[in-house]
DNA sequence: CTGAAAGCGCTTACAG
DNA sequence: CTGAAAGCGCTTACAG
């Protein structure tokens, strides 16, 4: 029971002296030119004498809508989304939207209907993150967002996107380490086939490429401790170690920390670590973490704001947030040999 | 549009040769002695072929619910809650809920009418975790079942309460650090008010009374690890400093670390110390954190069951859940002195 | 055992 | 400028 019956538009209707309907017109924004200012005025203060609030069962029902987006994320134990989720559902709130959170299925492909045939509760539109690149398609009729996907994001039908200026972060980690002097760099990175990480790839290998003496190795991991330990110590063992490991991910970089101090290196005086993300993690660790913020309570809001246009009947344009470096304790020079 | 107009009660109905009002009685589990059985199977098998949904805004304004569970967490950047909401999301889905989020306002106290008196649509009952000591009341008429904050939840009208078992945590840490013969253990405490430190801080002060020679100093702080480390310093910089420091989180244990390393002691030889909470962080740190582990989705399932027995008209009984000791490399025997 | 009908609270043609 | 009415898809008395 919501509170012993809340006021309906019909309560609203009688207590200004007007039709139900002249009511709904009033409130729904759709009066001018049709009710007298005089009239819409007495509506509305009627309205909120009785704090009426429209139920919106009998919207959805009556419009054919759920007023419910779908967000879709890899994971949600990962600290990144719990603030896409926030963001996305602060600007939802604002436009009568939920906002229900679902992770991506392990086979990408999913089912000819698309991955979300299953919800129980009928859908407006989706919010994508993240996904992998072979979790194309499949979506059917239902508009969406592409989040954190690349701009790429559906060939053949544009699908608006948001992404984080992933390429230009990397460039920006890049070129920090350049200017302390480094030259041999080793890339931990994320396994995970997702836009993000192949972008990171990418630019981090255009600037060593450019760099004179440049030399890139590279090593891919889970996003996981253990699994970047080990990545990183390959790395760290070759007969020309690099003297500075970036990593896709702070909780990568805190594998490489580790790997480091298992071979009795010193971060940052024998080799520099960066992370990607800026995570909680990344002040916890010692020294702190040299990473590349991503705002990713921006990612959520911006990519709602998207998809509510789109469903508007607007097309978005395609937005990209910047990334910002941040330079902590661990990145140094390299050590002079 | 949701996909083609999905079939209605009506499709079904004319598909299976019978009314309307059958078919919801099939299909709602309301038909025995009411419907013969051979119709309530050609109902059904009609229902499958057309891959048949109801419409839950129809039922929603009918039934005058909205299907809609508020979860209120103190915030959504903690690692911890993602799993929470994962695990209340699963549950609910199961039973065609969704779970919409929000945060503790920060006038935890609210407005007469609750702190949800906003939310834009109707939520049918609110999982409230770990919530303010004086966030108690302002529910009114909805009903709600308390996450992590304590089993004396609201004085007066009993709610339901699901709760971790902190205090035989705690007791769980305490036992294991004297059983490696620490006698001065200092509590790096999270200042929050919530029910959860204080049954931890409890626990300990319990243990390290009954120990002999225990003594057991304090220093309350914010959970982010610039604060723990202070705290943790001042704890550490004592006459008779702690040999090892117990954290009130895995966050507030990574503060410790570095307040030691600063203070150039090595963890653990030097000085102990134990997290709680068990996120990501606790594998990340070097050593290894010893903590407790939370079981935070399993608090989010058993959540939703309780407030769902709530909607159903049951009264579900208090549940607590274990958490559990996980020794790594943070702790040691005090050094011999 | 089965069906016709009312009604949940809206939005939106349609009349006036 | 305003109102009476239809109808979104369900559930549930009520008749038969």
């Amino acid at each position: 029971m919501p509170a012993i019956s809340r006021p309906t538009s019909k309560d609203v209707a009688q207590e200004a002296g007007v039709s139900q309907s002249t009511v709904s017109l009033v409130l729904g924004g759709k009066w001018s030119g049709r009710v007298s200012p005089a009239t819409a005025r007495s509506v509305r203060s009627a309205a909120a004498r009785l704090g009426y609030r429209p139920n919106q069962a009998a919207r959805n029902l009556r419009l054919g809508t759920s007023r419910t987006v779908l967000l879709m994320v890899p994971t949600l134990t990962a600290p990144f989304f719990g603030p896409v989720y926030t963001g996305a559902a602060r600007v939802a709130a604002r436009h009568g939207f939920g906002v229900v959170v679902s992770t991506w299925p392990d086979d990408a492909a999913g089912p000819a209907d698309g991955p979300f045939a299953a919800p129980d509760e009928a859908i407006d539109g989706v919010l994508a993150s993240s996904m992998a690149a072979e979790a194309l398609g499949g979506f059917g009729e239902t508009p969406v967002v592409m989040l954190d996907s690349g701009p790429a994001g559906r060939p053949g039908a544009p699908v608006p996107t948001v992404d984080f200026g992933v390429a230009d972060g990397m460039r920006a980690i890049a070129a920090h380490l350049a200017g302390l002097g480094h030259r041999r760099i080793g890339h931990v990175a994320a396994a995970p086939d997702q836009w993000t990480f192949h972008a990171r790839a990418d630019a981090l290998a255009e600037v060593v490429a450019d760099l004179p003496g440049g030399v890139l190795t590279r090593a891919g991991c889970a996003i996981d401790v253990a699994s970047a330990k080990d990545a990183a110590t390959r790395l760290l063992a070759a007969p020309e170690p690099p003297t500075a490991l970036v990593c896709d991910d702070d909780l990568i970089a805190a594998g490489a920390y580790k790997a480091a101090r298992a071979l009795g290196l010193d971060v940052p005086s024998d080799v520099s670590v960066t992370g990607f993300d800026d995570v909680l993690l990344a002040t916890a660790l010692e020294p702190e973490l040299t990473t590349v913020r991503l705002p990713a309570e921006e990612l959520g809001a911006q990519g709602m704001a998207a998809l509510l246009d789109l469903l508007d009947g607007r097309s978005p344009a395609p937005r990209v947030l910047p990334g910002e470096l941040v330079v902590r304790g661990s990145t140094a020079p390299p050590r002079a040999r």
